[in-house]
RNA sequence: UCCUCAGUAGCUCAGCUGGUUAGAGCGGCGGACUGUUAAUCCGUAGGUCGCAGGUUCGAUCCCUGCCUGGGGAGCCA
């Protein structure tokens, strides 16, 4: 007989059909002879409720059947007596799969805190809360590939292991396959990469940008999506060690196209997380954070703010603030600062345009003043930055210029630099924190909720 | 990496201004209950008070160091 999915049964199942479902206790109830089982499958928040009458099993059976596990239960789908469920299966067969014994098990029928669960990582996936979670992590992965894919954007894979560390978004872990007990060695007592594998340094990315860019001006619009890797000591609830990023890149846009994508795109996967996980989103509204709902509803009915940065620097100098950081033209934003700009004064997500090519990455277009960069960042409320992208340096001694002044090493980028000598145009991309949108999507506050293997200095646990 | 708060039962916490037998709720276990909904009611077990030193007649409590976790900052996405 062949399972059905919990969701199916409570989405219009016809009553009094003989069904099989396979999941996971929830909770059991007992009452004199009947037992009642909030069976969970995963492919919903919401349970079965299985109604078992102790004659037709056996004691021992109905003893094993506890929180955490796993059964199989054949009966008939009933309309429920009970007012909290439409539906029912009366139990005819019960199969236990798997015990978790009660003494032992972790989970217990009553919320836990998320600290605790982050110790339990291997099964928080069975909590409500990171069913949602996840299930809603799934449903943007899938809705940024639609997304780019409707437009006619090409997912471009590029690659985990890099042979240039000249991005400048952080530290980087090394790849390597030499023997730490036996360094070869050149003539100056340097670690001689020659020997390595790939023959020369390579680390894990921090970014696939430079080689989305090789891609955007060829196929014209490109993303890519995958891991990237900073090596950074950051102990924060906004920072992970692994993360995954979506950078899309795209020939002939500037930066004010760049913009429209970016507010469109923050839109778009916001949409369709209210239409496509309402269950869950709710869930996570009544239990964590009564505002979420309301708050994505609200982004996607506003605009967002767009200001350059020296007009940010105005209004915060304007605003009669004691900041602990000075604000000063040429110094970059503070979180004081991005968080009185969004939370405060706009209330709203707020796009800051036009640093100062001093505080921002090498690659980014110059403007006419000589002075700022066709930079953006997008600021969301409780996260800060959760989009940084720019209009990119097409012009090749501009390019090359800013390099040299930087004292990068130019031998390394030669590829990229390339780009600008032969067939170059302008072209703009940015940069989404997948993991950082994830907490606004889910009102949760911190980033190790919101994927399920965090990877954060001093833990690689799970 | 810096600042700050915390670590007591399986979980969430109270308590001890240094003193003999360490408390609650939930969870677990046993029982009651003919439809429960985080069921309810009765009973019951469960603790090297994060780790290592130090001070002291005596430390879970005070001091030092370390570990782990939370929050904030920096770096960033």
């Amino acid at each position: 007989m062949k399972r059905t999915k919990v969701k199916e049964l409570l989405t219009g199942f016809p009553v009094g059909e003989e069904v099989l479902v396979k999941g996971w206790v929830r909770t059991k109830r007992s009452i004199k002879e009947i037992v009642f089982i909030a069976l969970n499958d995963g492919s919903t928040i919401k349970n079965i409720q299985i109604v078992a009458e102790g004659v037709k099993f056996g004691e021992q059976l109905l003893k094993d059947i506890n929180t955490g596990a796993a059964i199989a239960v054949k009966g008939k789908l009933a309309e429920s007596k009970g007012k909290e469920q439409p539906v029912e299966i009366i139990a005819e067969e019960i199969e236990l799969y798997g015990k978790a014994d009660p003494e032992i098990y972790p989970l217990q029928k009553k919320g836990h805190s998320l600290e605790f669960l982050r110790e339990i990582a291997h099964l928080r996936f069975r909590t409500n809360t990171f069913g949602a979670i996840f299930r809603i992590r799934h449903a943007i992965a899938f809705a940024i590939h639609k997304y780019f894919n409707d437009k006619g954007f090409y997912y471009l894979h590029t690659p985990i292991i890099t042979g240039s560390d000249c991005e400048g978004a952080g530290e980087m872990f090394r790849v390597t396959t030499l023997d730490f007990d036996n360094i070869p060695r050149n003539q100056e007592g340097k670690v001689d990469f020659s020997k390595d594998f790939f023959g020369k340094e390579t680390n894990l990315t921090v970014s696939g940008q430079l080689e989305g860019e090789l891609g955007a001006l060829a196929l014209g619009e490109i993303y890519t999506f995958g891991p990237t890797f900073r090596a950074e000591n950051s102990n924060t609830p906004r920072h992970l060690a692994e993360f995954w990023m979506i950078e899309p890149e795209m020939a002939f846009y500037d930066i004010n196209d760049n913009m429209d994508l970016a507010e469109d795109f923050l839109k778009y996967l916001t949409r369709y997380a209210l239409e496509n996980c309402r269950d869950d989103l709710e869930f996570l509204n009544n239990m964590f954070d009564k505002g979420l709902i309301e708050r994505l509803e609200f982004i996607l009915k506003n605009p967002f703010e767009r200001i350059t940065y020296t007009n940010a620097i105005e209004i915060l100098k304007a605003s009669g603030r004691k900041w602990e950081f000075p604000v000063e033209w040429g110094r970059d934003l503070q979180a004081e600062h991005e968080r009185y700009l969004v939370e405060e004064y706009f209330k709203r997500p707020v796009i800051i345009t036009d640093y100062p090519k001093e505080i921002k990455a090498f690659y980014m277009k110059l403007n006419d003043d000589g002075k700022t960069v066709k930079a953006m960042d997008v600021l969301f409320p409780g996260i800060g930055e959760v989009i940084g992208g720019s209009q990119r340096e097409e012009d090749y001694n501009k390019l090359l210029n800013r390099i040299r002044e930087l004292n990068m090493n130019e031998k390394d980028l030669w590829w990229y630099i390339d780009t600008r000598r032969f067939g170059s145009a302008p072209h703009s991309g940015f940069g989404l924190g997948l993991e950082r949108f994830l907490i606004f999507l889910t009102g949760m506050t911190n980033i190790r909720d919101v994927i399920p293997f965090p990877r954060t200095p001093r833990n690689a646990e799970f």
